[in-house]
RNA sequence: AGAGGCGUGGCAGAGUGGUCGAAUGCGGCGGUCUUGAAAACCGUUGUACCGCGAGGUACCGGGGGUUCGAAUCCCUCCGCCUCUGCCA
């Protein structure tokens, strides 16, 4: 979330930054975060002035007993409960307002980077590389993926369906090892650029969910075990980011880079339609999530070296993809600036989405009061930044149909020692 | 899951109603001594909010209550330990 000082030093620049959101009444929205924050110090004045008089009688008190003296005591009591009344009812308005406030930052997105083009839907992202040589002419009875998983009998829907529900497939033979290749496949790669590898909880409590900014307002879209008020995660970002919640790290400790897979939940409420099958989007997939928490002073450069990392991944298993920067009405509620992946699927003929590399500067770092000392002892707020290295399902649909051939599928040489096949040879042939 | 115990500053640990933001030790920082280091000795050392400042307020796991006054008493939640039970 937004900080008020922050706010107040930077006007006019978080209003013009909102706006790239589509934010109309930015200025009106700052302007009542401030007149909070105004009313918050005044009564917090007064409250602390009552309670410094009621603390002095008190005092007075315990000397007036000790000294035998009953009845000025009891009148001093008098005194003492008339404050106790009035700092009861300042208290409560401190809290009323600080509750206000805090509610109105949770309902204040992040100010979008300067390179954020304004915009209100993907169709005004700017695509900032295409690498689309790679993009296969395929044979002519060449399938979109859903009926090739079904022809190979590899991911299972109609199963799931049975199981769970909607959304949750099973994973069989090829598919199943496939899942599996690619997971380790990605966190090899993780490990060899630096990050260390952690196998976090795949639920969250609400003080996670606040820190990353899932929670206030956005329950919808996570499964939640109502009866032990947890959630199951939408992505690992929320326990790997939440690992840092309340910590003061050594300046010399940044960067922090941490890699972990998580299955992810995502209930997808009324995200359904026609236009997503087979694997394009699941209630419960698998990611690999990188994570860094970085230095205000780099944390651009470290985004850099993100985008690099997940592009790699991409290239080493031979896919056309292109690289996109959100437009401001396309990005996160808490992010900075974020860079999608997307590949290209030949057979749909569609780029998929398969990563989305953020930075998102202070607003969780302030969330998650998650600080370095600086040289001089100060404590400052971090950068922190995530991404998916990668998601998947996407990766596997694309795989599937962009590899395919009328004899069967190829397996990309990177993922042939995770898979231990090269191919998926059409079944009955 | 049941019974009992516990949760205090970076760490260890005292403190059972006022003089407690909190003894003491360790650690950290500064200094004396030393060619240098160690030891010893001296000093210093929590956080947040409000205030131009003087200063004030809050914080002893979280929240609530009793009281003129709570680290201390009560309720509740969370976590840890021990025993019993259950389980991969």
């Amino acid at each position: 979330m937004l900080q008020v000082a922050a706010v107040r030093a930077n006007f006019e620049d978080y209003v013009k930054g909102l706006g790239k959101r589509s934010i109309h009444n930015a200025d009106e929205l700052l302007k009542e975060l401030i007149e909070l924050d105004d009313q918050r110090k005044k009564t917090q004045q007064q409250l602390d002035e009552i309670k410094s008089k009621a603390n002095q009688i008190a005092k007075n008190i315990g000397q007036l007993f000790k000294q035998g003296k009953q009845e000025e005591a009891n009148a001093a009591k008098a005194e003492s409960a008339q404050l106790k009344e009035q700092s009861k009812a300042l208290g409560e308005q401190l809290s009323e307002t600080e509750a206000a406030l805090q509610s109105k930052l949770y309902n204040i997105p992040n100010i979008p980077n300067l390179l954020v083009p304004s915009g209100k839907s993907e169709d005004d992202n700017v695509t900032v590389k295409l690498e689309d040589t790679n993009i296969p002419n395929l044979y002519e009875g060449a399938k979109p993926h859903w009926d090739l998983i079904a022809e190979y009998d590899i991911v299972d829907f109609e199963l799931g369906n049975k199981v769970s529900g909607a959304g949750f497939p099973f994973y069989k033979r090829e598919g199943a090892r496939l899942v599996r290749a690619l997971v380790n496949f990605f966190l090899d790669e993780a490990q060899k650029a630096g990050y260390m590898e952690v196998q976090p909880p795949i639920v969250i409590n609400e003080d996670s969910g606040l820190g990353t900014g899932q929670l206030p307002d956005k329950e919808g879209q996570m499964y939640g075990i109502t009866d032990s008020n947890l959630y199951l995660i939408p992505t690992a970002e929320v326990p790997i980011t939440n690992m840092y919640r309340d910590v003061i790290v050594d300046e010399k400790e940044l960067p922090i880079k941490n890699v972990g897979y998580t299955p992810c939940f995502r209930r997808e409420a009324g995200s359904w339609g026609s236009h997503v099958r087979g694997l394009n989007r699941l209630h419960q997939f698998d990611k690999v999530e990188i994570v860094q928490i970085a230095n205000p002073e780099n944390s651009y450069q470290i985004l850099d070296e993100m985008i690099a990392h997940v592009e790699n991944l991409v290239k080493s298993l031979e896919l056309p993809y292109r690289i996109l920067r959100l437009c401001g009405g396309d990005l996160g509620f808490t992010s900075a600036i974020t860079y999608d992946f997307e590949v290209y699927s030949a057979a749909q003929e569609k780029w998929l989405e398969v990563s989305s590399v953020s930075n998102f500067e202070t607003y969780q770092a302030n969330r998650l009061k998650l600080r370095f000392k600086d040289k001089d002892g100060k404590k400052t707020l971090t950068h922190t930044l995530n991404g998916s290295g990668l998601a998947v399902p996407r990766i596997l649909a694309a795989i599937l149909e962009n590899n395919q051939t009328a004899e069967g599928i190829k397996i990309p040489t990177a993922l042939q020692p995770y898979t231990g096949f090269d191919f998926i040879k059409v079944p009955n042939s």
